[in-house]
DNA sequence: TCGAATTTGTGCGTATGTATC
DNA sequence: GGATACATACGCACAAATTCG
């Protein structure tokens, strides 16, 4: 029993704002009005607005106060088989689809498989491959980053082997694939969530502690991975749609 | 510049976290040893740990000290259309799968739509719907959770109007439609994550500032929702893996 | 425009309790 | 039982940002 004093503030400020008492963008007791009130030291309601900060509930500003964290406006990133085989970007339809301007930035270099990477894609540990890492934006500003992988035993020497330049840039994996003969038959998404990494803050310019959702993408030719793909996704940006058929 | 000398620490072992150097189970130094090693007073490594902690990086045990967390045994939970069409549950299906004993609890009861949930079945707010909590267990232990609505002027009446009891208990959703005529056609699934709420870190066991991911499904016959559901996955137990063909 | 009050962020030192080794 | 380590809590201090009269 006896929960320490934090958690107990803690839990109050949480049930008020996941029951709506608490509205974004009200502003919650400053430090000293949750100490008086629940006649505590101000280290203790520091250590209980600390927590609900980083549960992303409320939101500090030095000076002003600390308020019910407003969601922006969450965008939202159709996973769906049938928008595929579109030509174009996947990214930039779906940004489209939400009257936003879909843009990415990359670069490409030729590296070496690390064990990960290697069973994802079913080749050995140190095989050659081509990592190209992205920014997306929307309106200019960052949404999302993600790395992929592509084996050069599949695209070396062909005009999709880098893949943001060429007849086929900024075309999606699918149509790049088909152009050099290959037919992706099906992709795999592991989808995981974690707290954000100090440099995918920085690219994203979220705050430390802010979740991301991961998502693990391999495409498959004839039973063998082509690409795969780390795509992070900060949950208070986007929110996946998987569109499924049922049979 | 000059970051707040905990975030400094902090990111120093996060980093070596992530790239292995610190691997799971690995104790990281004492509090004490931060502090003398970073020339800061305790108080100052307490808060990095801390942090860490909350991230869910570390894991702290009174007396022993602190450790890398070791992520227990991942299972997977496919969401495929072509699973969709078996008979009986598709959880413990999965669960089988991975040599698992899977299982559930459930009650069900009537009540009426929230805003929210009339929304996502579009029907009115009000309306009668039957609202069924489930706690699904692996081996016993329990791994998800979720809440399920079905509107009543679908199911009133049918035998499958309580999703847990008679002749279709426990075979799906999809089944269930079937059985009183309804052809499920699609289901969406919208994926975002959060930290835990204290009932669920309850149900779940769970440790206050876990991450879940919430999957929202809903399932369409003929243009109509006929049931939607919040369904809560602890990512430190479960991933999902979306199998999508391609065109 | 200025200055005072407020609020948050960070940090220090200390104390007590409890769990582990 | 003693040493170690973590969890929580108190009280204080100062800088920086904001608010407001």
């Amino acid at each position: 029993m006896s929960q320490p004093v934090y958690l107990r503030i803690a839990d109050d400020l949480r049930r008020q704002i996941v029951d709506g008492r608490l509205a974004p963008g009200d502003r919650v007791p400053s430090r000293h009005e949750l100490a008086r009130e629940y006649e505590v030291s101000d280290r203790v309601a520091v250590e209980a607005v600390r927590l609900l900060s980083a549960e992303g509930y409320l939101e500090s500003r030095p000076g002003a106060g600390t308020f019910v964290r407003t969601r922006p406006t969450v965008r939202r990133l159709t996973r769906s088989w049938y928008r595929e085989d579109r030509a174009g970007s996947p990214f930039a339809a779906d940004m489209e689809a939400q009257g936003r301007a879909g843009s990415w930035r990359s670069s490409s270099e030729t590296t070496t498989a690390t064990p990960a990477i290697a069973g994802r894609l079913e080749i050995a540990e140190g095989d050659p491959v081509m990592r190209t890492r992205y920014v997306y934006l929307a309106d200019d500003e960052p949404l999302m980053v993600s790395t992929s992988w592509e084996p050069l035993a599949v695209t070396r020497g062909t005009p999709v082997m880098f893949p943001e330049e060429g007849p086929h840039a900024g075309t999606g994996v699918v149509a790049r694939m088909r152009a050099i003969g290959l037919q992706p038959t099906q992709a795999t998404e592991v989808v995981t969530a974690r707290a954000i990494l100090a440099g995918e803050a920085e690219s994203l310019s979220s705050r430390i502690g802010a979740v991301v959702m991961v998502i693990q993408r391999t495409y498959r030719s004839g039973g063998r991975p082509v690409e795969t793909a780390d795509i992070v996704v900060p949950v208070d940006r986007l929110e996946l749609a998987y569109e499924i058929p049922v049979s």
